[in-house]
DNA sequence: CGCTGCTTTGAAGCCCTTCAAACCAGGTGG
DNA sequence: CCACCTGGTTTGAAGGGCTTCAAAGCAGCG
């Protein structure tokens, strides 16, 4: 059930089989979202995180004049907002972009951790800082990247976090976003991201077509992107 | 010393003497930076965390063409690097805008204060949560928008965080940067945030001069931006 | 087989960039 | 004390990347 989510965690850093039962004791019953659906908005209090299993689940803001920014995805692996651990309430809302499959992890079950467990919570509060990471790294798309580079670089981050979870293979994924989902992570209109989208294609780096990613080119695609995936930090440098 | 540090846990959560007190003794001595001074690198392997005195230091990415993005700016009391704790290296670079001091507080201690102190541990875990939520409203601003809204809205950013340490009236503020700082923070060009500046000075809303902002008209600064306070986190839902 | 939502294409326009140069203030040295 | 230098600011003109508006094409489905 949670082991995607072992997969992601165990991409980083050592987990003991004590601490993945701490895991598994801390989720209650697997619950069904349909697509479209939001779940958390901004400032509603929180007692539970939310682990996705399945589908994809997006944070997003909305300016006032119903402009929405998408400010990073999730995939099944991931906990959507661990920070609302530590935050109680968010700044955003998060929906889900497919039907998805979630477990919640009351917050009560995150402070027995945090007594009872201090490495599997530096685990968890390096994973609330690897979404920051992702933030940075899409601010610098949406600040410097032309639009082609943000697309070819939003393809690169995607194989890669869905290929440690076993959802991705060198060329292939699933992604099954519509044109103006992404145009909405990537600060473009949908009508651009078509065009950009082709443009991709022509090149022979990468295809997107029915909610489906065919990397053509890896090199040549992360070339493109200027893509560096060490803010996903998947390297470690030193054990502890 | 760390008296602005202070004020910033106490703007969103009660710190005990005791926790005071363990804060001021993992810190080490008072150092000096130059201004322009990368003193944090990515990749590299470090053993402390910053936190800021006095001065302006940022955080930023850079492209391999030599374009530059900051992701945050950070103020008095303010640690520009909390994060490597977990992490221990980072993906982007730290440096100083201005002349800096700082003081720096081992990696070491700060295993300490999570081992012997867990409410404590919350509220740094919780800094970290807090400088997410601005890369996501970094993220907003340059993914929907407009140039004169971005500018507008980090100087209510600015004079928000400013004011919490004591640094920033309603009115002014002294923000020592140069256009082609504020540029590279909002993914425009020098030259454009010059026009732009021009725009909102003849709007009677704001003007910058000689690293100085000041406020015309608080409100409609904040209207023009669609500036909604709450991503700082400032207001406290419930004590726990 | 027509509806619905998504994709694709075209044409026009604008926001921001690029390139270039003038302006200005503060600091330095003759 | 002014001439000079330097880094930052300001302004102009031209161009381009992306948006806007509009409509056609297309695939899945009841």
């Amino acid at each position: 059930m949670i082991e995607k989510h072992l997969l992601k965690l165990r991409a980083r850093d050592e987990i003991s089989a004590d601490e993945e039962q701490a895991i598994r004791a801390a989720v209650g019953e697997t619950v069904m979202l349909p697509a479209e659906h939001t779940f958390i908005t901004p400032g509603k209090l929180l007692d539970h995180s939310t682990l996705v299993l399945d589908g994809i689940v997006a944070r997003y803001k909305d300016l006032s004049d119903g402009q929405r920014q998408i400010t990073e995805l999730h995939v099944a692996g991931d906990f959507a907002d661990l920070h609302s651990f530590t935050l109680q309430y968010l700044d955003h809302s998060v929906m889900t972009l497919t039907p998805a499959r979630i477990v919640r992890m009351p917050h009560k079950a995150l402070a027995e951790i945090t007594e009872r467990y201090p490495h599997l919570t530096r685990v968890y509060w390096f994973g609330t800082n690897l979404d920051a990471a992702i933030h940075r790294e899409w601010e610098l798309s949406l600040g410097r990247r032309s639009a082609i580079q943000r697309i070819a670089h939003l393809f690169c981050e995607m194989q890669v976090r869905l290929r440690i979870v076993g959802l991705a293979s060198e060329r292939h994924y699933d992604l099954p976003l519509t044109q103006a989902v992404l145009a909405e992570c990537l600060g473009l209109t949908p009508v651009h991201v078509n065009r950009v989208l082709k443009e991709l294609r022509e090149a022979a780096l990468v295809e997107f077509r029915s909610g489906r990613v065919t990397i053509l080119d890896l090199l040549g695609l992360r070339a493109m992107a200027d893509f560096d995936p060490s803010y996903l930090y998947l390297e470690r440098k030193r054990p502890r």
